[in-house]
DNA sequence: AACCAGATTGGCAGCGCTGCCAAAAGACGA
DNA sequence: TCGTCTTTTGGCAGCGCTGCCAATCTGGTT
């Protein structure tokens, strides 16, 4: 037969019928299995299909198909230069590969309105789902999130009100449990080494849980030494050894996340400062170097792969509901 | 007017025409900003979409518009655990965020065959082009990606021969270089500590590379351990211990990445091994935390933004080109 | 041989949009 | 005022597929 193609015209549903001698509708439902047809339908297709070598068109086949919503899912995140996402994003295409169903993202550099954008642009594809990170968004986004007509997540935090459905953990709780550690431990002077808390909003509300913790306990927090910039290691080290000039009297830092504790923890070794003797260390995330370290980090795991995972579970039922996967303080050694 | 749509329907064009009292075609014209309309066009179509809160359906629109290729690149990488295919990413879509295109992401966990079918599935959304990590693939793979009639750009690796356009650097140089490196800092006994080599070809490569280099100067590796698994600062400080347990003598280690790297950092720290004294460390990857140590890892920085913003860049031009963006080695305080 | 339920099949409208083309509306000079 | 050129506009086919429905076929039954 001609399997030859008019260069530039890719091999369509209808080509593949008319090479099986068959009608398009046969086709259509042998290629999705639904519907009923003969053993010998199944084969021809196979066979023309191998033989033309057709990638079926999802863009016309979800047009077409029931409430003509995609099998994708959008997912914007704020960044993917903290490990975070990469592992929220993880869990998640573990989740969906399984039921094929690819990941369309964006990323929006903690800027709302680029989130904004970002969701607008993903939902025109249609997608079967929203997944949004954090519960603080632009109002146009909310009401575009409401609009869509599709499921919407959000991620990582529990902390307020959601849209639809919420998975995460309370940063708050959190930054309470971590300040409560501490505080138990017998560190007074405790410090705070963070990176933007006005664009990276999940760790104000650890802030805020942690002095809230100290507060309980009648204690305030001694030094707080904001750096601009995402978190880093190396904006970790740079930052204690400010810190440290500054407040030489601290017996305890509180990081923003492990990668800043990992170079304040790089500074303290560079320095000479006994860890936790002189000086102790608190982190958060639980990423794998915590454990490595000679001594441990003391820090709080957190559920990234599993919050990726159950907002994918979630797409497929319904109602608004909030998934709080809790976390786990980690004792470590530096705290 | 009626702003009320039949639940469950969403706003569509033809809604938004009506609205607006103009031809469909106009208000494509207009929305697309393309062709000539009026000023008074402009604003009524303005006004009926804020009305109504239309979001356009890209589905309809690729399927409509010229060669059928959706507005999406697809892009499959081996995996969201390792730092360097997050960061392609984030250079990837800073680059294509700015043209309003989304990346459809596929993780193929090292596994050829999950990278065939994820090629499969992300060419069914008919992206402007399909963005795969190395260069060694299924025959399958390479058949829809050349059939699938869509640019394809192959990242990270230029060792080898591509589909059709090659973004990255040299992984058997890099090997090259690191050998030499080690040999011209006059290190003798020299091991080293990987991942799993079968799995990440390319850490496969570099290995090779270091190996010719070793034997340039009539030298040839003194231990190798390979360990299951995903790399990880835990792998490395776990390996690192068992090859020093087997063999005493070494004096450098050259790490598959710096994340073993640093894990076997820790271990020496834990064990009170001096660095680079009694073992030196040689790493791959440049990563942040490489600078912050207390020691800076001597290291390799590898170009990922840029191959992502390349790789991004290669979509609008055609026909087969190899970019090689090089690497840089960072002499560091532990080789 | 006529009949029937169930399995299998094909035709065709239509998903929401764009591209093409022709019609309508302005702009301008004679 | 009229004709001509340009700008602006709307109608409609059709992108590739799916869902619906009616047509056809199958293998018993009577």
């Amino acid at each position: 037969m001609d399997d030859i193609q008019p260069p530039g015209r890719l091999v369509t549903l209808t080509d593949v019928a008319r090479a099986a001698g068959l009608g398009e509708s046969t086709v259509s439902r042998v290629l999705r299995n639904h519907g009923s047809y003969s053993k010998r339908a199944g084969e021809r297709v196979a066979e023309a299909v191998a033989r033309l070598g057709y990638v079926p068109n999802r863009l016309a086949g979800s047009l077409a198909g029931q409430g003509a919503s995609a099998r994708l899912v959008g997912v914007v995140i704020p960044s993917l230069a903290n490990v975070v996402f990469p592992d929220l994003l993880r869990g998640l295409t573990a989740a969906l590969d399984a039921e094929g169903i690819p990941c369309v993202i964006g990323v929006s550099d903690y800027d709302p309105d680029r989130e904004e954008a970002l969701a607008a642009a993903l939902l025109s594809w249609r997608p079967a789902a929203l997944l949004l990170t954090g519960l603080e968004h632009n109002p146009g986004t909310v009401a575009l999130a409401r609009a869509g007509g599709v499921r919407v997540v959000e991620m990582i935090d529990t902390d307020g009100a959601g849209i639809d459905a919420v998975v995460g953990f309370s940063n708050r709780a959190v930054g309470a449990a971590s300040g409560r550690h501490l505080v138990a431990r017998g560190y007074r002077r405790i410090g705070y080494l963070g990176h933007d808390l006005a664009v990276d909003l999940r760790a104000g509300k650890r802030l805020a849980g942690f002095e809230a913790a100290l507060g309980e306990a009648g204690l305030a927090l001694r030094a707080k030494e904001i750096r601009p910039g995402p978190s880093s290691p190396t904006s970790g080290r740079v930052g204690l050894e400010k810190l440290l000039a500054r407040h030489p009297d601290l017996d305890a830092v509180y990081f923003s996340n492990d990668d800043m504790a990992l170079g304040g923890y790089f500074a303290c070794l560079a320095a000479g400062v006994a860890v936790p003797g002189r000086l102790a260390l608190f982190g958060f995330n639980g990423l794998d170097f915590a454990a490595a370290m000679p001594q441990p980090l003391s820090t709080v795991r957190t559920p990234r792969l599993e919050i990726g995972r159950q907002a994918a579970a979630c797409l497929t039922g319904d109602g608004p509901k909030t998934i709080d996967l809790g976390f786990e303080l980690i004792e470590g050694a530096t705290a």
